[in-house]
DNA sequence: CGCGATTTTGATCAATGTCAAAGGTGGTGG
DNA sequence: CCACCACCTTTGACATTGATCAAAATCGCG
């Protein structure tokens, strides 16, 4: 399942011209430092969609910044449920936690072909206390973090299944870039199935389906292979915005 | 609703004779720098029990570590609904967030009596700047911050009810320090209402009662006026760890 | 003693899960 | 080109969980 308007970057990749400059860890370096991290880093992995960028339990010698592509972040219980934990687009900083020597708490999943940037994870505690700025841009990124878990959790717990999909499908669109007005029938590529909408939001994928016919016979949004068609922008994301005003 | 064995720090609090030294943001530091911080610090301050530390949408001049006495983190939505998104416990660092400007996205209420040692939030980009291990705790605890919202997270989206409380009350006694077995008949003060479970886990709090009356029948334990008392710590923990098998 | 907040209980209802079956879709190999 | 297969989506019937509403009981506190 590989978006057709996605273009890998070519590999390897120079931090000078990278892609995801902005988004990454690396933005607030200059040039000078840029190359020092240029030299530290590993090199680029290009992983197939479907394929794991590691797994729940593994013990992981690298760290990645996400270069172009989709990534579910997750977790599963001794039952085999699954649970979503985010989404990772360009420029998510990948497998950082407090302790880097862990077995890792969650797995990572390949929405799309995705390409990424490998740094080692021994170095990175030193390469970072060299660089304060990284530092502090490292505690940024996973303070969002936690704000995105702080919000994905109370889409979760306070939220019927039918707002629950609609502010999903806001913030990702938000996310991509689409924060201005979103216009009447715009579409937008959303590359997941509804059992990954369900896992994130802990549902099931059948009512999944039930919610998005209902969403689609009231003229409001179509999710169809990954396709959102938004028609009525206006009255769903007023109706989400004031909460649970979707009824009926 | 103060309890009766919490004795709070006597005001103000020397940096060196910190009574959370070990779990904060200062834990790093040594002796000299230590000092610096506590030139750094404008004091202390204590709460009682139900007021707000700060409100979700405050713009708020300071930072704050927790000295002494729990406090919810907690949004709500428009339609008056409430999500706690975490319980911060003694050496808890609380107020920050990427843009240290911005209004706060969540608020902070305190479920004791509490005290906290007060930061600057102008100068405090600036100290962190100058202290690198400072800028590495940060980003350590943030993202252990986003661990526990991941945790949470997957207790709400995959759990019932009943698995869902037994998980929480676990995690409490966990971060409280009881990881070592937990005896039979022990009790343990965890400060919360069953309408704070409530809250936290997405339950109305009548079904947390119908729900904790059901553990208490089946003599796994009881939680009453802030008092959790486990009776049968290993079929609890047992079963709450093969996930879902707490059934009837 | 009396008041407000919390907890308990019971009855009913709505939302969501479970199970089963059928239809779509894309990919693979003959 | 077709046949087949795996996975995803849709639909319907039914079961279950948890919400809602209401009222009584309990507790903390002045």
């Amino acid at each position: 399942m590989v978006e057709s308007s996605r273009k890998p970057p070519s590999l390897p990749v120079n931090c000078q011209e990278c892609p995801v400059r902005g988004l990454t860890l690396c933005q607030p370096l200059s040039g000078d430092a840029l190359d020092i991290v240029q030299t530290f880093k590993w090199g680029d992995r290009v992983l197939p969609a479907g394929s794991q960028l590691f797994m729940p339990a593994d013990t992981c010698s690298e760290l990645f910044n996400l270069l172009d592509g989709w990534i579910a972040l997750y977790r599963v219980l001794n039952g085999g449920q699954n649970q979503i934990l985010d989404f990772a687009l360009p420029g998510s900083f990948l497998g950082y936690q407090p302790d880097l020597q862990a077995p890792m708490l969650h797995g990572a999943e390949c929405l799309t072909d995705v390409s990424v940037c490998v740094f080692p994870r021994r170095q990175f505690i030193s390469l970072i206390q060299k660089h304060p700025s990284l530092a502090i841009r490292l505690a940024d990124m996973n303070a969002h973090r936690a704000i995105i878990a702080h919000d994905h959790l109370t889409n979760v717990g306070l939220r019927t299944a039918r707002t629950r999909i609609v502010h999903l499908l806001r913030e990702l669109c938000s996310r991509m870039g689409h924060h201005q007005k979103i216009s009447s029938g715009q579409t937008i590529e959303i590359p997941l199935s509804q059992r990954h909408i369900g896992d994130a939001l802990g549902l099931t994928n059948v009512h999944v389906s039930q919610t998005l016919s209902g969403l689609r016979e009231k003229g409001l949004l179509r999710f169809k292979k990954g396709r959102l068609e938004i028609f009525d922008p206006d009255r769903l994301f007023k109706a989400a915005d004031q909460d649970e005003l979707l009824a009926v």
